[in-house]
DNA sequence: ACTATAATTGCCAACGTTAGCAAAAAGAAG
DNA sequence: CTTCTTTTTGCTAACGTTGGCAATTATAGT
């Protein structure tokens, strides 16, 4: 933990010299760059980020700010995310707020100086905004849409309607699980557009968490099963609604056929492997941690960079 | 962001009466601590957290080095370190290595100066040793064993010998399938000792990698399913396996018994939920933060604190 | 040898915060 | 109205790094 003074000291030079040294600026003769490096090397120098993000006012490290850890596509976001950053040359720091916009406010404040740049994975509310306005500091939502802000949306509506189309001559029937009572939620309206097309019977079942007990429970709430299409929310959701159809015997995918979102690493291993609507988590971290990077540097950014999604069918559909 | 400067000028002060409210510090009139907290709250003084590190020596953050956010139990743990750690008023940094030493060294030498101390949810070697000895912060080895250095392990051991001896005596042949060849893995050794107390057939089989796929092809080497316990490595090693199984139309608990480790949430809700070994991620998270917050602050701390495991019976075991 | 020029090196202030110490103001006692 | 004490306030250096500018040294030209 030897300092630019120290090094400088058994060097037998000024700091400013060490430090020409390590900028690789010009100015210094081959002779004193040689023997100050054979010292930083000797006492493995290493530079204090905190005294030179003072000084330059920017640290090259990205704050993430995610509500929660528990879902595993959230985690391979982050986990992206993190790499992409690391790729570019910046480090992490990372708040989890558990959905608390106390706690939320809290990071940002606190990161504020620490950090070039907030990546939210989290919606955006008056709370949060009106904080970022107060910091000013680039921001990217990532995996959010809006119409005022950087974002990198993700199209799940395209999603929801391409895997419909893909499998929906074997079924007539089609029923959607959500947890979100939001009319203009992606998925839903995905469903609902593929339905227009469509002459088949279809129904739209709320549910109140998306967890998997949530899906094993909502079986109960679907009547018959003769060539039924269940889209589900999430895998979680699907998950734990094939778990139900497998006690209930019934067969998989002619009877009922079953789409989940997300793709989930465990999907591929059910029983029946899960059909499901994967997002691309690299596509995603690419093209947010360009944009922030993008904006810190001051260059022209796109405000607004769609990510798409892609239908994977498996086990659990007819194709 | 305004500094302490400007709220002194803003307030007709000095830096320093400033810096006297914001610390709660004793002589000062209340009538002018009264002055400047307003000013404070008018420009919405956040402390420049850098700055404050520099100064102090000290910057309130720990870092996590991981090396993949890949496992399931491995984020829950991330996610109650820094939860944890929050609770102590400490914030984070993260740092993924992909198991990359070089990277390992790299975070370490760049997060020495930016935090408090380090976690690594990742085994010692040689190579992080000799840096953490260079960067002189504290560190603890978290779910690691470790004569000579602080560390939080889980008894892994316990937990399969727990789980062996609740359903023996239901089973004729016990099989364990790991991915390591590690002859003193603590679950291998769990298996042996369980095994060396049953007069039962037993039978360890050795596959490439731990991922579901393995336990899938990992059935083909089971002879045959006659009152078979299999005891997993791993909850996605288990459930790779309960899809063949299931392809395979073998009864489950009867014909084949199953278990795996570290109750993924997911398990709860395969076709037969599986039984499983938990480990307590809170306790791993409490035990570990604390040691390395008393290690900061200079108290005593225990060097190893050992986290408990515990047999989750569910549908895939006989009980 | 002596100046002019170029190459090399060092001094210093600044980033924002903190705390020791000194200075100023207020209050108490004569 | 002094003088002494106590309270309140401000000046200043330091943390480690950086870069402008000045100072020093080396080199070339007369």
């Amino acid at each position: 933990m030897a300092t630019l003074k120290e090094i400088a000291r058994k060097a037998g030079v000024s700091i400013r010299t060490v430090s020409r040294v390590i900028k690789n600026k010009p100015h210094i003769s081959e002779k004193t760059a040689k023997r100050v490096q054979k010292v930083l090397d000797k006492f493995s120098y290493t530079p204090n980020l905190l005294a030179r993000g003072l000084k330059a006012g920017r640290t090259n490290m990205l704050a993430v700010i995610a509500s929660s850890l528990g879902q595993q596509v959230l985690t391979k976001k982050l986990a992206c995310l993190l790499n992409t950053a690391d790729n570019y040359g910046y480090k992490t720091l990372l708040g989890i707020t558990d959905g608390d916009r106390e706690k939320e406010e809290c990071f940002v404040q606190e990161f504020a100086f620490s950090c070039d740049g907030f990546f939210f994975l989290s919606k955006p509310d008056n709370k949060n905004l009106r904080i970022l306005e107060k910091v000013s500091k680039p921001f990217v939502f990532v995996d959010v849409q809006s119409s005022r802000y950087p974002c990198v949306p993700i199209d799940r509506q395209a999603g929801v309607i391409e895997a419909i189309e893909t499998v929906k001559q074997h079924y007539k029937k089609c029923i959607f699980i959500t947890p979100s009572s939001d009319k203009r939620e992606p998925r839903r309206c995905g469903f609902e557009k593929a339905m227009a097309d469509m002459q088949v019977r279809s129904e739209i079942i709320n549910i109140p968490i998306g967890y998997f007990e949530d899906g094993y429970k909502a079986v109960e709430r679907i009547g018959d099963f003769d060539k039924t299409l269940i889209v589900c929310y999430s895998d979680k959701l699907a998950v734990g609604l094939l778990k139900r159809l497998y006690e209930l015997n019934i067969d998989i995918p002619a009877q009922a056929g079953v789409i989940g979102f997300d793709d989930d690493d465990y999907t591929e291993f059910t029983y029946k492997a899960l059909s499901t609507i994967s997002q691309s988590v690299t596509e995603l971290a690419d093209k947010s941690v360009d944009m922030l990077v993008k904006q810190i540097s001051g260059k022209k950014f796109s405000k607004r960079c769609i990510v798409e999604t892609k239908f994977v069918p498996r086990q659990t559909t007819i194709v």
